[in-house]
DNA sequence: ATTATCTATAGATCTATAGATAATGC
DNA sequence: ATTATCTATAGATCTATAGATAATGC
């Protein structure tokens, strides 16, 4: 039995992480608290020690799952910077990888829980809110469009037809289907001058 | 008590009628039989005289919200014929209306449950997979571009992006960016020749 | 003494089934 | 006689709480 202050905050980190990752995988209703606790090495009457209800578990682990969810794109610009590539294109491309589809524990909440969102509290309909706009201006950074509009605009529909593309292609059966939907939509975002 | 067959094919479809119009505003697994039910006239228990479980309903209910969810936007392509405006324009203009964005018990499956049908069953999947692959078809007949690769890569990049910024709209809650994820994607579509 | 975690359980909810009821349809 | 629907309930599951246990930290 672990007891001290420190190992509490451990365990608390470890429920969000590990909520964060079956809720992308599982929506933001069906894993259970009991089996949460039993994946971070704890029991299920433990869990109210660390939170009010349910729901606050699930708000905590989606501004998680949110952030780091955009991890893989934002490894990705980096990357491209040292390479000198383009950093537009590397984040296209890695949004709409065949690895960012099948990988749903450690995918963008965006795209993985936005329906449930659109259901969800207002405190997680906030924090999505921030993600968007949070994306939009790295987007936008990254276009060389020089009229703000304009810029605005491109990015805008970039991140729209990234979610839309991912949601897509992880919901049609056919696989033929899917993986044209990642590659015709990266074609059409990079195809021209970023 | 309804007796006759011709009651039961009635009760049927009211089921299914409703279950589709509830999957699209509480998602594929909150609805239960017994509110469905009530919400049909009928009660808990005859349920299974219909189906042989809720994954049969909810396969069934699937397959209708996908099939009545586009109405909405072939209604939109029919009256813009009439009024000899563009049919292009029409469809994404219906598609990122704020009328389609409040109305989730109305609206197009494909984004409003993509979340959902993603961890769902195959035959839900495969039902998913021919409505998308059904709007490709009528959006590469409504675009005038000659080269049929171009046309099909405008169509997957129209649909992406409207089911994208609908998904987004939906669970921004800054109704200000709900707005402008709408807009700017329908400007960015329907610029230029269609 | 305090508290992080555990064991045990109350209370709610949901799917599915069993048996009764009352029209239909031969 | 058949069957569409209803009443009632078994069985499973899940959230939340109550009280016990055993380290921590003053």
């Amino acid at each position: 039995m672990g007891h001290s202050q420190a190992d509490k905050v451990a365990s608390h980190l470890r429920i969000v992480e590990i909520a964060a990752a079956r809720l992308r995988e599982e929506g933001l209703e069906r894993p259970a608290i009991g089996e949460l606790m039993r994946e971070a090495g704890l029991t299920h009457g433990g869990f109210y020690r660390h939170f009010g209800s349910r729901g606050e578990l699930v708000d905590e682990a989606m501004v998680r799952a949110l952030w780091d969810g955009a991890r893989r794109m934002s490894d990705a610009v980096t990357a491209s910077r040292k390479h000198g590539d383009d950093p537009f294109a590397a984040m296209v491309t890695a949004y709409l990888s065949p690895e960012h589809r099948e990988d749903l524990a450690g995918s963008c909440a965006v795209t993985t829980l936005g329906g449930d969102v659109a259901r969800g509290s207002e405190l997680t309909r906030a924090a999505y809110g921030n993600q968007v706009e949070s994306y939009l201006r790295v987007l936008e950074g990254l276009l060389d469009e020089p009229v703000p509009a304009a810029r605005r605009q491109r990015a805008v529909l970039a991140l729209a037809a990234m979610v839309g593309a991912m949601t897509m292609a992880r919901a049609v059966a056919d696989p033929k289907l899917s993986g044209e939907l990642l590659e015709r939509v990266g074609e059409a975002l990079t195809e021209g001058p970023s």
